[in-house]
Formats: C-alpha cells, structure tokens, sequence
DNA sequence: TAGGCCATCTGGTCCT
DNA sequence: AGGACCAGATGGCCTA
C-alpha cells in the first residue's frame, strides 16, 4: 500500500471567523484515484482504505466543531498508526512545523516522527524516489493530484532550464560531475530564491488586503448602520456608502427637508436583502413601509403626502452597477402611485446616464422584507427593538397619530411612516458625531 | 446542498 | 530586481 503524506502548515482564515479561531490541526483525506474525494465544505475521511492513497493535509485551522475535530483526530490517528507500523512509504511536503499538534495533548504524538521522516524525504535522493512512485501512479491511470508546492518546484526547474538554454550558456557535451554538480547548486539556490520570493510576495499581498479589510471596517463603522451581530459584506459596504454620499449630497442640495422614505430608498438602492433589513432594523424601520411594493398598503394619505426633495434632483450621478440598478419597472410592477412618480427622475435618470455603459438588473423584484433579525442602530437588547418594533406597528397603525416630530431633518415623513423620533435622534447624532470626529 | 461570502495563493503586468 | 496592484483559482464556512 503506497500512501501520499503531505503536510502543510496554513494560515487561518481571517475576518470574522478568526474571533475566536484556535490552533488545530485539520486532516483532510484524499483519494488520487478520484481525485479529491471531498465534496465542497466537508472532507471526507477515510475508510482509510478504497484505492489505498489518501494525503493528509495538517492545517493550522480555526476551530472545528467538536465532532468534526473528533473525526479529523480519527483520521490522523489511522495514518500515523499505518506510519509506525511501516504499511506504507510516501512523502511530505512543506514540513514547517507541528507545533499546533503539540498543544493538543489528545493528538497523536507520532507525528512528530512523521514530520522527521517527510523531511528526510525531502533530500535530492528522496525525491527520486518520490518521482518514481509518482511515475507509477501515472502509468496506473491514477489521478496523480500533487500538491501545489511540487508543481510549482517542477515548473520552476523548467523555467531554470530555459533561462540557461536562453542566456546563451551552450549545453556541453562534457558531462563531468563537478559541472553537474554545479548546476545542481545553481538551481537549488533559484529554486530557494524563488521560494522565499514567493513567500515574501504571499505575505506583502496579505497585508494589502488586510490594509484594505482594515480601511473597509473604517467604512463600515461610518455608513449609517453598524451591528455587531450582523456585519455589512464587502460590496454592501460599498454600495451603503456611495448611497448614503448621494443622499447626503441631495440632501445638502436641497432646500426641502428631505423625506425619510426617499432617504432610506436611496440608502437601500441596489443592497442585498440582509443588508436592505440591517439598513431599516438601524433605523428602527419597517422595510414593509419603504419599500415601494409594500408602501402601496399605507394608507392614503400617506402617499398624498409623501413628496420627496429627492425628487426634485433630477439626477443619481453615478453609474448604477451591474448588480443591480433598481429600475421602476422593477420596484413598482403592480400600479403606480404618487411615491412611484416622485421616485422616478431619481432612477429613471440613471438609467439614461448608465444604460450605455451598464447593464441593466433583469432579475426580479426581492420578496417583501421582514425585520426578523436581531439588529438595531448600536443596538444591544433585542428586547429593546422588539419593544420599538410593537411600538412601531401601533403606530403605524394609528397613522402616527399623536407621534411629535422633534426634528426638522425628518418633519415631513414622521407624520406618516413608522418611526421612532428617538431613534431617528439617536441615528443622527451619531453621525453627527461621526462628521464632527 | 447550493449559493454567498471570504481569505489566501498565484502569476501577470506595470512602475520605480 | 522588487514592490504594488489586479484578477483568477481554490477551498473554507455559513445560511437559507
């Protein structure tokens, strides 16, 4: 029985995952035949046994649940066990380090003993070896999947061999041993330069995005909501924060006070659904009410009143994406209404403006939105929006009868929708807060 | 289980 | 030569 051993020691993923991630060591098994015998998001373990390969993939991983670690653990000590008592040669590569193995007492400890045989694997001679196993594997009709590390070695002695042939250097018939072992020198030392030239570039390009994920976590703390629970994705954060610059900018622009709805609308332009809920549980909103589709259910009176100042800006200035340009024809497919036509010069100037350049969003209009999630502006007590949310509905119900508007920034849609003033307070002053730091 | 989102690796390109 | 930037590939988790 021949068994692939290869090892590798990765970094764990970062961003929310890595909050409470600890060392472990995940196995994963392979099967060359098949190629990898895992399906998306889920390694298969073995049966150590079907075509007698499997690669064992030591990772330094976040944490894993417990049975999963438990079957990893299963897996780890089936290979050492085939180790120790010599059932199969193999090789390992890119033995850094098992120190992660070391924390966990409950691991098995003889994988120390692999680490020092993958690494004596790994002289010249070795690797010939190695070679031949994979040369066999091949004429067997075996997947030979190598890992990226031996692909990347094997091209890049083929880029060696280019190099010299392409500087001129003639190949001498003289094949004496102090020229081959010269040469031999000479592409160890590409070979490790170009490693640590990788590895220096794979670090520099971590710490870009980093910078970047960094600069986006800035980003996400100033656009109008923020949850802890709920954190905005990449795009959304983007899309949040070019909306809420236009709105903000209208709203400057404009003499009018600005009208909630329209406000939120443009907040909400082009948002995934989650993000679209985050963006109404901020403000303490019932995405029901603007939402165009749903507003058609608020009385009246509601949409006699329901001008907007972002109406009168005849144009959203910025090319709508392709992941979706909230075109009209999309958000009001029922019947038209008042808030459809004080929405239109809004998106219908941006269709014009970016048709040419953009695609237009084909796909159909989201579903309604519920607020069911657990998330409010710097919100901590779900009780507490749960609280507002009744409160909320009741006076919706009553048509915000008896609700005082307390701020000029909000007087013409807080008579009609269902808000919260001191909410809507606490919304501004943070960004009043936010503009002033 | 498919799809969304994410982190990382990698090679190519451009610039200094 | 080396760094910055970019996009594609890959593989992982999470959620509906």
């Amino acid at each position: 029985m021949v068994v692939f051993f290869s090892a590798t020691i990765g970094e764990a993923p970062r961003g929310p995952l890595n909050l409470n991630w600890k060392r472990h060591v995940k196995l994963e098994a392979f099967c060359p035949r098949h190629g990898m015998c895992r399906r998306k998001g889920r390694a298969m373990i073995p049966p150590l046994s079907t075509h007698g390969f499997y690669k064992v993939h030591p990772l330094v991983h976040y944490t894993i649940s417990q049975p999963q670690h438990q079957y990893y653990k299963t897996a780890a000590s089936e290979v050492c066990r085939q180790i120790e008592s010599g059932l199969f040669k193999g090789y390992g590569t890119l033995i850094k380090t098992y120190s992660a193995l070391k924390e966990d007492s409950t691991m098995p400890v003889s994988l120390q003993y692999v680490s020092k045989w993958t690494e004596g694997c790994r002289t010249t001679q070795n690797m010939e070896t190695v070679n031949g196993v994979h040369k066999t594997m091949s004429k067997d009709g075996d997947n030979d999947d190598e890992d990226g590390f031996n692909r990347m070695e094997e091209r890049n002695d083929d880029e060696e061999q280019g190099e010299e042939g392409g500087s001129g250097e003639e190949e001498s018939l003289d094949d004496s041993p102090k020229r081959i072992g010269t040469k031999i020198k000479k592409i160890t030392k590409t070979r490790q330069r170009f490693k640590v030239r990788r590895m220096k570039a794979n670090a520099r390009e971590r710490n870009r995005m980093h910078g970047l994920n960094d600069a986006l976590e800035s980003l996400r703390k100033v656009v109008p909501c923020y949850s802890n629970t709920q954190k905005l994705s990449k795009i959304d954060t983007l899309r949040l924060a070019k909306n809420y610059i236009w709105a903000l900018s209208e709203t400057l622009q404009s003499d009018e006070s600005p009208d909630l709805m329209l406000f939120v609308q443009a907040l909400c332009h082009g948002l995934s659904q989650p993000t679209t809920n985050l963006v109404a549980g901020c403000l303490q909103l019932n995405p029901r009410t603007f939402l165009p589709e749903q507003v058609q259910d608020i009385p009246s009176q509601v949409h006699q009143t329901s001008t907007a100042s972002f109406s009168l800006h005849p144009s959203y200035p910025y090319p709508s994406p392709p992941y979706g340009t909230m075109d009209s024809s999309h958000i009001h497919h029922s019947k038209p209404h008042p808030v459809d036509n004080a929405l239109e010069p809004f998106f219908e100037t941006t269709f014009t403006d970016c048709t040419s350049t953009s695609p237009r969003f084909e796909g159909p209009l989201s579903p309604p939105l519920s607020v069911n999630g657990n998330f409010s502006y710097k919100h901590e007590s779900t009780a507490e929006f749960d609280k507002n949310y009744a409160l909320s509905i009741q006076y919706a119900t009553q048509g915000m009868a008896g609700v005082q508007c307390l701020h000029p920034f909000y007087a013409s849609s807080s008579k009609h929708f269902d808000i919260l003033m001191d909410n809507m307070m606490s919304f501004e002053t943070h960004h009043e807060r936010k503009l002033n730091a």
